[in-house]
DNA sequence: CAGTCGTGGAT
DNA sequence: TATCCAAGACT
Protein backbone atom coordinates (compact mmCIF):
# COMPACT_ATOMS: atom_id res chain seq x y z
CA UNK A 1 0.00 0.00 0.00
CA UNK A 2 1.38 3.11 -1.05
CA UNK A 3 2.07 5.68 1.94
CA UNK A 4 -0.49 9.05 2.35
CA UNK A 5 2.23 10.86 0.42
CA UNK A 6 2.06 8.86 -2.85
CA UNK A 7 -1.85 8.44 -2.85
CA UNK A 8 -2.15 12.56 -3.05
CA UNK A 9 0.63 13.13 -5.44
CA UNK A 10 -0.71 10.85 -8.14
CA UNK A 11 -3.98 12.28 -8.67
CA UNK A 12 -2.61 15.80 -7.76
CA UNK A 13 -0.49 16.09 -10.92
CA UNK A 14 -2.97 15.72 -13.65
CA UNK A 15 -5.09 17.10 -11.74
CA UNK A 16 -3.35 20.37 -11.56
CA UNK A 17 -1.76 19.80 -15.20
CA UNK A 18 -5.70 20.33 -16.32
CA UNK A 19 -7.06 22.82 -13.90
CA UNK A 20 -4.48 25.24 -13.19
CA UNK A 21 -4.85 29.06 -13.58
CA UNK A 22 -3.17 30.53 -16.23
CA UNK A 23 -1.07 33.18 -14.05
CA UNK A 24 1.80 35.38 -15.44
CA UNK A 25 4.44 33.82 -13.08
CA UNK A 26 3.70 30.70 -14.23
CA UNK A 27 4.84 31.60 -17.78
CA UNK A 28 8.24 31.84 -16.34
CA UNK A 29 10.73 29.06 -15.23
CA UNK A 30 12.76 32.46 -14.63
CA UNK A 31 13.77 31.92 -10.64
CA UNK A 32 14.26 36.03 -9.83
CA UNK A 33 10.85 36.11 -11.37
CA UNK A 34 9.57 33.28 -9.56
CA UNK A 35 11.19 34.85 -6.40
CA UNK A 36 9.24 38.72 -7.00
CA UNK A 37 6.33 36.66 -7.51
CA UNK A 38 6.72 34.71 -4.11
CA UNK A 39 7.03 37.76 -2.18
CA UNK A 40 4.50 39.49 -3.92
CA UNK A 41 1.83 36.82 -2.89
CA UNK A 42 2.84 37.06 0.70
CA UNK A 43 -0.52 37.61 2.17
CA UNK A 44 -1.99 38.89 -0.91
CA UNK A 45 -4.44 38.06 -3.37
CA UNK A 46 -3.80 36.65 -6.47
CA UNK A 47 -6.05 39.15 -8.38
CA UNK A 48 -3.84 42.59 -6.54
CA UNK A 49 -0.59 41.05 -7.42
CA UNK A 50 -1.50 40.54 -11.18
CA UNK A 51 -1.81 44.29 -11.53
CA UNK A 52 2.10 45.03 -10.33
CA UNK A 53 3.90 41.62 -11.21
CA UNK A 54 4.03 42.70 -14.99
CA UNK A 55 5.09 46.28 -14.21
CA UNK A 56 7.72 45.65 -11.43
CA UNK A 57 9.80 42.75 -13.72
CA UNK A 58 9.35 45.80 -16.60
CA UNK A 59 11.07 48.29 -14.51
CA UNK A 60 13.59 45.81 -12.71
CA UNK A 61 13.82 42.65 -14.91
CA UNK A 62 16.80 40.99 -13.20
CA UNK A 63 19.07 40.81 -10.00
CA UNK A 64 21.29 43.29 -11.02
CA UNK A 65 18.87 45.67 -12.07
CA UNK A 66 16.83 45.61 -8.95
CA UNK A 67 20.08 45.54 -6.98
CA UNK A 68 21.54 48.73 -8.47
CA UNK A 69 18.36 50.65 -8.09
CA UNK A 70 17.68 53.30 -5.55
CA UNK A 71 15.28 51.99 -2.60
CA UNK A 72 12.42 54.95 -3.59
CA UNK A 73 12.18 53.44 -6.85
CA UNK A 74 11.45 50.15 -5.88
CA UNK A 75 8.95 51.26 -3.37
CA UNK A 76 7.54 53.27 -6.04
CA UNK A 77 6.82 50.52 -7.59
CA UNK A 78 5.51 48.67 -4.71
CA UNK A 79 3.15 51.76 -4.05
CA UNK A 80 -0.51 49.98 -3.06
CA UNK A 81 0.76 46.84 -2.69
CA UNK A 82 0.99 46.81 1.41
CA UNK A 83 3.69 45.46 3.87
CA UNK A 84 6.05 47.52 2.21
CA UNK A 85 8.84 45.78 3.83
CA UNK A 86 8.93 42.92 1.56
CA UNK A 87 10.00 45.81 -0.62
CA UNK A 88 12.68 46.54 1.32
CA UNK A 89 13.38 42.96 1.95
CA UNK A 90 13.24 42.53 -1.48
CA UNK A 91 15.58 45.01 -2.44
CA UNK A 92 17.80 44.02 0.24
CA UNK A 93 17.80 40.37 -1.12
CA UNK A 94 18.82 41.11 -4.62
CA UNK A 95 22.18 43.15 -3.21
CA UNK A 96 22.70 39.93 -1.67
CA UNK A 97 22.84 38.19 -4.49
CA UNK A 98 24.13 40.15 -6.54
CA UNK A 99 26.88 40.53 -3.86
CA UNK A 100 27.51 36.45 -2.41
CA UNK A 101 25.93 34.97 -5.93
CA UNK A 102 27.17 36.53 -8.91
CA UNK A 103 23.29 37.60 -9.49
CA UNK A 104 22.46 33.76 -10.02
CA UNK A 105 19.43 32.98 -7.69
CA UNK A 106 20.32 30.13 -5.38
CA UNK A 107 18.59 26.71 -6.28
CA UNK A 108 18.52 24.92 -3.06
CA UNK A 109 16.60 26.17 0.04
CA UNK A 110 19.10 26.42 2.53
CA UNK A 111 20.86 28.61 0.43
CA UNK A 112 17.61 30.91 -0.26
CA UNK A 113 17.30 30.99 3.32
CA UNK A 114 20.12 33.67 4.01
CA UNK A 115 18.38 36.11 1.65
CA UNK A 116 16.99 38.76 3.52
CA UNK A 117 13.27 38.70 3.15
CA UNK A 118 13.22 34.89 2.53
CA UNK A 119 11.82 32.84 4.90
CA UNK A 120 11.19 28.92 5.31
CA UNK A 121 8.01 28.74 3.05
CA UNK A 122 9.70 31.09 0.20
CA UNK A 123 13.07 28.99 0.15
CA UNK A 124 11.34 25.90 -0.54
CA UNK A 125 8.95 27.41 -3.59
CA UNK A 126 11.37 28.90 -5.12
CA UNK A 127 13.36 25.52 -4.74
CA UNK A 128 10.31 23.27 -5.91
CA UNK A 129 8.99 25.61 -8.69
CA UNK A 130 12.22 27.34 -10.30
CA UNK A 131 14.44 24.51 -10.09
CA UNK A 132 11.87 21.63 -9.85
CA UNK A 133 14.05 20.15 -7.10
CA UNK A 134 11.94 18.78 -3.72
CA UNK A 135 11.52 21.07 -1.17
CA UNK A 136 9.24 21.65 1.33
CA UNK A 137 6.93 24.02 1.44
CA UNK A 138 4.03 25.25 3.97
CA UNK A 139 1.97 27.70 3.18
CA UNK A 140 -1.68 28.41 4.37
CA UNK A 141 -2.99 26.30 1.94
CA UNK A 142 -1.16 23.75 2.27
CA UNK A 143 -1.67 24.00 5.64
CA UNK A 144 -5.31 24.17 5.14
CA UNK A 145 -5.48 20.87 2.71
CA UNK A 146 -3.12 18.76 4.77
CA UNK A 147 -4.97 19.27 7.93
CA UNK A 148 -8.20 18.30 6.53
CA UNK A 149 -6.80 15.45 4.89
CA UNK A 150 -5.87 14.31 7.75
CA UNK A 151 -8.96 15.74 9.83
CA UNK A 152 -6.64 17.59 12.32
CA UNK A 153 -8.71 19.49 15.49
CA UNK A 154 -6.02 20.52 17.20
CA UNK A 155 -4.97 24.15 16.00
CA UNK A 156 -1.70 23.95 17.16
CA UNK A 157 -0.99 21.82 14.99
CA UNK A 158 -3.41 22.91 12.15
CA UNK A 159 -1.09 26.45 11.13
CA UNK A 160 1.88 26.64 8.64
CA UNK A 161 4.61 25.92 11.06
CA UNK A 162 3.32 22.59 12.46
CA UNK A 163 6.21 20.12 11.61
CA UNK A 164 3.85 17.23 10.57
CA UNK A 165 2.86 19.11 7.46
CA UNK A 166 6.50 20.64 6.92
CA UNK A 167 7.33 16.15 7.08
CA UNK A 168 4.39 15.61 4.88
CA UNK A 169 5.10 18.41 2.17
CA UNK A 170 8.23 17.29 1.60
CA UNK A 171 7.37 13.60 0.88
CA UNK A 172 4.62 15.12 -1.23
CA UNK A 173 7.00 16.89 -3.24
CA UNK A 174 9.40 14.38 -3.44
CA UNK A 175 6.79 12.06 -5.12
CA UNK A 176 7.15 13.94 -8.66
CA UNK A 177 7.50 16.63 -10.08
CA UNK A 178 8.27 18.75 -7.55
CA UNK A 179 7.80 22.17 -9.66
CA UNK A 180 4.04 20.84 -10.34
CA UNK A 181 3.08 18.95 -6.90
CA UNK A 182 4.13 21.68 -4.89
CA UNK A 183 1.62 24.81 -7.13
CA UNK A 184 -0.76 21.37 -6.92
CA UNK A 185 -0.76 21.65 -3.36
CA UNK A 186 -1.70 25.70 -2.99
CA UNK A 187 -3.67 25.89 -5.93
CA UNK A 188 -6.28 23.13 -4.39
CA UNK A 189 -5.97 25.21 -1.58
CA UNK A 190 -7.20 28.65 -3.54
CA UNK A 191 -9.26 26.95 -5.68
CA UNK A 192 -11.10 24.17 -4.07
CA UNK A 193 -9.74 23.73 -0.62
CA UNK A 194 -11.48 26.80 0.36
CA UNK A 195 -11.43 28.63 3.54
CA UNK A 196 -15.20 29.05 3.49
CA UNK A 197 -17.66 26.63 1.37
CA UNK A 198 -14.95 23.94 -0.22
CA UNK A 199 -15.98 22.27 -3.35
CA UNK A 200 -15.03 18.98 -2.03
CA UNK A 201 -16.86 17.75 -5.34
CA UNK A 202 -14.63 19.01 -7.89
CA UNK A 203 -11.45 17.57 -5.15
CA UNK A 204 -8.80 15.13 -6.80
CA UNK A 205 -7.92 14.31 -3.31
CA UNK A 206 -11.48 13.32 -2.25
CA UNK A 207 -11.53 10.36 -1.40
CA UNK A 208 -8.19 10.59 0.88
CA UNK A 209 -9.84 13.29 2.84
CA UNK A 210 -10.59 12.12 6.32
CA UNK A 211 -12.09 15.65 7.11
CA UNK A 212 -14.53 15.11 4.07
CA UNK A 213 -15.23 11.93 5.32
CA UNK A 214 -16.47 12.76 9.00
CA UNK A 215 -18.24 16.28 7.81
CA UNK A 216 -15.51 17.89 9.46
CA UNK A 217 -14.40 20.53 6.26
CA UNK A 218 -16.40 23.40 7.70
CA UNK A 219 -14.70 23.20 10.52
CA UNK A 220 -11.06 22.42 10.00
CA UNK A 221 -9.04 24.58 10.30
CA UNK A 222 -10.77 25.62 13.37
CA UNK A 223 -11.56 30.33 13.10
CA UNK A 224 -8.64 31.92 14.61
CA UNK A 225 -10.15 35.32 16.63
CA UNK A 226 -8.57 38.39 16.83
CA UNK A 227 -8.44 41.48 19.44
CA UNK A 228 -10.52 44.12 18.00
CA UNK A 229 -8.58 46.74 16.53
CA UNK A 230 -7.75 50.12 18.09
CA UNK A 231 -9.65 53.08 16.24
CA UNK A 232 -7.93 56.49 15.52
CA UNK A 233 -8.80 59.85 14.70
CA UNK A 234 -6.60 61.91 13.21
CA UNK A 235 -6.54 65.06 11.15
CA UNK A 236 -5.28 64.51 8.08
CA UNK A 237 -3.44 68.31 6.55
CA UNK A 238 -3.12 69.31 2.98
CA UNK A 239 -0.65 72.23 4.27
CA UNK A 240 -0.73 74.37 0.76
CA UNK A 241 2.19 75.92 -0.22
CA UNK A 242 2.41 78.17 -3.78
CA UNK A 243 -0.16 75.77 -4.81
CA UNK A 244 1.51 72.57 -3.78
CA UNK A 245 0.83 70.07 -1.32
CA UNK A 246 3.31 69.14 1.63
CA UNK A 247 3.65 65.41 1.90
CA UNK A 248 5.99 63.80 4.86
CA UNK A 249 8.12 60.96 4.82
CA UNK A 250 7.49 58.62 7.75
CA UNK A 251 9.69 57.31 10.52
CA UNK A 252 11.77 54.56 9.27
CA UNK A 253 10.25 52.00 11.96
CA UNK A 254 6.49 50.86 12.44
CA UNK A 255 3.09 51.58 10.00
CA UNK A 256 3.93 52.50 6.53
CA UNK A 257 7.60 52.88 7.47
CA UNK A 258 9.36 55.37 5.10
CA UNK A 259 6.15 56.09 3.00
CA UNK A 260 5.32 59.24 2.20
CA UNK A 261 1.90 60.74 3.89
CA UNK A 262 0.14 63.72 4.60
CA UNK A 263 1.21 65.04 8.01
CA UNK A 264 -0.91 63.40 10.91
CA UNK A 265 -2.10 65.18 13.48
CA UNK A 266 -3.98 63.32 16.45
CA UNK A 267 -7.76 64.90 16.81
CA UNK A 268 -9.15 65.91 19.99
CA UNK A 269 -12.35 67.71 20.48
CA UNK A 270 -11.60 70.11 17.75
CA UNK A 271 -14.07 70.27 15.11
CA UNK A 272 -13.12 72.69 12.58
CA UNK A 273 -9.82 71.32 11.92
CA UNK A 274 -6.52 71.23 13.41
CA UNK A 275 -5.42 73.94 14.80
CA UNK A 276 -2.63 76.31 13.34
CA UNK A 277 -0.69 75.74 16.46
CA UNK A 278 -0.81 71.85 16.16
CA UNK A 279 0.17 72.12 12.32
CA UNK A 280 3.03 74.53 13.00
CA UNK A 281 4.68 71.94 15.58
CA UNK A 282 3.63 68.91 13.28
CA UNK A 283 5.32 70.18 10.36
CA UNK A 284 6.77 73.86 11.18
CA UNK A 285 4.91 75.78 8.60
CA UNK A 286 2.86 78.12 9.59
CA UNK A 287 -0.78 78.31 8.21
CA UNK A 288 -4.07 80.31 7.86
CA UNK A 289 -6.98 79.52 6.28
CA UNK A 290 -7.94 76.09 7.81
CA UNK A 291 -11.17 74.42 5.99
CA UNK A 292 -12.50 70.81 7.31
CA UNK A 293 -14.11 68.61 5.02
CA UNK A 294 -17.65 66.77 6.59
CA UNK A 295 -16.76 63.18 5.76
CA UNK A 296 -13.64 61.19 7.29
CA UNK A 297 -11.62 58.81 5.35
CA UNK A 298 -11.99 55.37 6.92
CA UNK A 299 -8.61 53.33 6.40
CA UNK A 300 -8.70 49.62 7.40
CA UNK A 301 -5.30 48.05 8.61
CA UNK A 302 -4.73 44.48 10.03
CA UNK A 303 -4.60 45.69 13.70
CA UNK A 304 -6.03 49.53 13.67
CA UNK A 305 -8.28 51.40 11.99
CA UNK A 306 -7.53 55.31 11.04
CA UNK A 307 -10.73 57.49 11.16
CA UNK A 308 -8.61 60.77 8.74
CA UNK A 309 -10.33 63.59 8.82
CA UNK A 310 -9.04 65.99 6.00
CA UNK A 311 -8.60 69.57 6.09
CA UNK A 312 -7.04 72.33 3.90
CA UNK A 313 -4.90 75.00 5.02
CA UNK A 314 -2.32 77.44 3.24
CA UNK A 315 0.87 78.21 4.75
CA UNK A 316 1.19 81.98 5.49
CA UNK A 317 3.12 84.29 3.16
CA UNK A 318 6.18 84.85 5.65
CA UNK A 319 6.95 81.24 5.18
CA UNK A 320 6.79 81.11 1.35
CA UNK A 321 10.49 81.61 0.87
CA UNK A 322 11.78 79.70 -1.95
CA UNK A 323 8.22 78.23 -2.74
CA UNK A 324 8.38 78.32 -6.22
CA UNK A 325 11.48 76.31 -6.93
CA UNK A 326 10.94 74.02 -3.84
CA UNK A 327 9.72 71.14 -5.43
CA UNK A 328 12.36 68.67 -4.74
CA UNK A 329 12.51 66.32 -1.32
CA UNK A 330 14.37 67.77 1.44
CA UNK A 331 14.85 66.38 5.00
CA UNK A 332 11.77 64.07 4.68
CA UNK A 333 9.50 66.74 3.27
CA UNK A 334 8.13 66.94 -0.76
CA UNK A 335 5.60 69.68 -2.01
CA UNK A 336 4.31 67.85 -4.68
CA UNK A 337 1.78 69.92 -7.35
CA UNK A 338 -1.97 68.61 -7.80
CA UNK A 339 -1.73 65.41 -9.73
CA UNK A 340 1.95 64.83 -9.26
CA UNK A 341 3.02 61.33 -8.06
CA UNK A 342 6.80 61.51 -7.23
CA UNK A 343 8.61 58.41 -7.52
CA UNK A 344 8.75 57.49 -3.67
CA UNK A 345 6.89 54.69 -1.43
CA UNK A 346 3.22 56.13 -1.87
CA UNK A 347 0.81 54.15 0.27
CA UNK A 348 -2.96 53.94 -0.31
CA UNK A 349 -4.40 56.10 2.19
CA UNK A 350 -2.28 58.90 0.99
CA UNK A 351 -4.28 58.38 -2.44
CA UNK A 352 -7.29 58.16 -0.77
CA UNK A 353 -6.45 61.39 0.96
CA UNK A 354 -5.24 63.27 -2.02
CA UNK A 355 -8.33 62.05 -3.77
CA UNK A 356 -10.66 63.54 -1.20
CA UNK A 357 -9.24 66.62 -1.00
CA UNK A 358 -9.42 67.15 -4.70
CA UNK A 359 -5.31 67.21 -5.52
C1' DC B 1 6.40 33.57 20.52
C1' DA B 2 2.81 36.55 19.95
C1' DG B 3 2.65 40.98 17.81
C1' DT B 4 3.49 43.74 13.81
C1' DC B 5 2.95 44.93 9.18
C1' DG B 6 -1.41 47.01 4.07
C1' DT B 7 -4.88 46.29 1.27
C1' DG B 8 -9.05 44.58 -0.70
C1' DG B 9 -12.44 40.90 -1.65
C1' DA B 10 -15.87 37.76 0.09
C1' DT B 11 -19.51 36.67 3.14
C1' DT C 1 -21.54 46.85 8.86
C1' DA C 2 -18.43 43.67 10.85
C1' DT C 3 -15.39 40.00 10.36
C1' DC C 4 -12.24 37.06 8.26
C1' DC C 5 -8.14 36.53 6.05
C1' DA C 6 -4.78 35.91 1.60
C1' DA C 7 1.45 32.09 -1.92
C1' DG C 8 4.73 35.07 5.49
C1' DA C 9 8.85 37.24 7.48
C1' DC C 10 10.78 39.23 11.21
C1' DT C 11 11.38 40.42 15.99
Amino acid sequence: MLDLAHRLAKPLGPWFLKHQRDLAWRRTRDPYSIWVSEIMLQQTRVDTVEAYYGKFLERFPDVGTLAAADESEVLAAWSGLGYYRRARLLHAGARHVAAQHGGAVPGDAETLRKIPGVGRYTAGAITSIAFDRPAALVDGNVARVLSRIQAISEPKLQDAGAAGHWTLAQKIVEAGSPRVLAQALMELGATVCTPVAPKCGECPVRSECQAHAKGLQASIPAPKQRGLSPREDLWAVAVRRGGRILLERRASEGLLAGMWCLPLIERKQERAGASPKAIAAATGVKVKAIEALAEPVKHVFTHRVWMLWPCRSEAVPSDMVNAAGDSGQVDGRLWIAPGERPRVGIPKVTEKLLAALGY
